[in-house]
DNA sequence: CAGATAACCTGCGTGC
DNA sequence: TGCACGCAGGTTATCT
């Protein structure tokens, strides 16, 4: 589900329901998330006033007071919302005037005390075309694994890699060291341009609906999609895909309009 | 050591 | 109807 659009929609909410609330407790669900969060790291929170909410790259930080954080990770099915019926949330957490429940099928989502390593925020200043080119130029590994890899650039999944590389109108099995400048200055551009007006209207929500805001609330980027899900391009080219998977999945593209 | 691949876990749609 | 299979927004451990 959750790439950086959805997680910052996400934040906005929590925060303005939270901020300045006290943890009280949290109850795990059974099974929890196949990492299981560090016991430890919860009884140690509780008692302790919620400052704000941030966000990094695709992870949610809880800031508590003391400089001690939360962090959570949606993985691919989380969701996070505050309905009381929920027994089957992978966490449940309580504080003094509201419940926030963190659901999650497939339980890949995670909930830990520190960040790993991170890339730059994509609509930082420090994502520009000198650093994104100086870390391509010596990889030869396919761009779009290098557009989803978040020790590069923090935020970026399958939604928003496929269709960065779709307007930069690069492959996404182009080697990295093989883009030239200009076309990195597209894709910083791209990339930039997509995640500020998804996250204006509340990120991407899929025709089967696994991600929606904590109200419930689906995004409207989806309307916004170039080619990811769809059969055609927008100038009315079949879509391809990549015979190899890259990163995992398989990749889809337009043949001509992207080389 | 970079890069590719497998594994983690659950649910849903498809086709036989 | 039942079942095997493929596929899904992500990360990480393990290979080559």
């Amino acid at each position: 589900m959750p790439e950086l659009p959805e997680v910052e929609t996400v934040r906005r909410v929590l925060e303005e329901k939270i901020s300045g609330q006290t943890f009280l407790s949290y109850r795990l669900g059974t099974p929890t998330f196949y990492r299981c969060p560090d016991d430890a790291l919860l009884r140690n929170l509780q008692g302790l006033k919620i400052l704000g909410v941030s966000r990094r790259g695709k992870y949610l930080i809880l800031r508590f007071h003391n400089n001690r954080e939360l962090i959570l990770h949606l993985g691919m099915s989380g969701r996070i919302h505050f309905n009381e019926n929920s027994p089957q949330a992978r966490i449940s957490l309580y504080f003094s005037k509201t419940s926030v429940y963190f659901q999650d099928a497939r339980r890949f989502g995670r909930v830990m005390g520190r960040l790993p390593l991170l890339g730059p925020e994509p609509l930082s200043q420090d994502f520009n075309v000198d650093y994104l080119s100086s870390v391509l130029k010596n990889k030869k590994a396919a761009i779009k694994s290098a557009l989803m890899d978040q020790s590069i650039v923090a935020g970026l999944g399958n939604i928003y890699a496929t269709e960065t590389l779709y307007l930069a109108g690069i492959r996404p099995g182009r080697k990295s060291c093989r883009a030239r400048l200009d076309e990195i200055q597209k894709v910083v551009f791209s990339a930039q341009e997509l995640l500020r007006r998804s996250i204006s209207i509340g990120g991407t929500t899929l025709p089967d609906e696994s991600y929606l805001d904590p109200l419930g609330r689906p995004g409207r980027f989806q309307d916004q999609l170039k080619i990811y899900g769809k059969t055609i391009c927008p100038k009315g080219h079949a879509i391809s895909r990549t015979t190899r998977l890259i990163a995992g999945r398989r990749a889809y593209y337009c043949r001509f309009c992207q080389r």
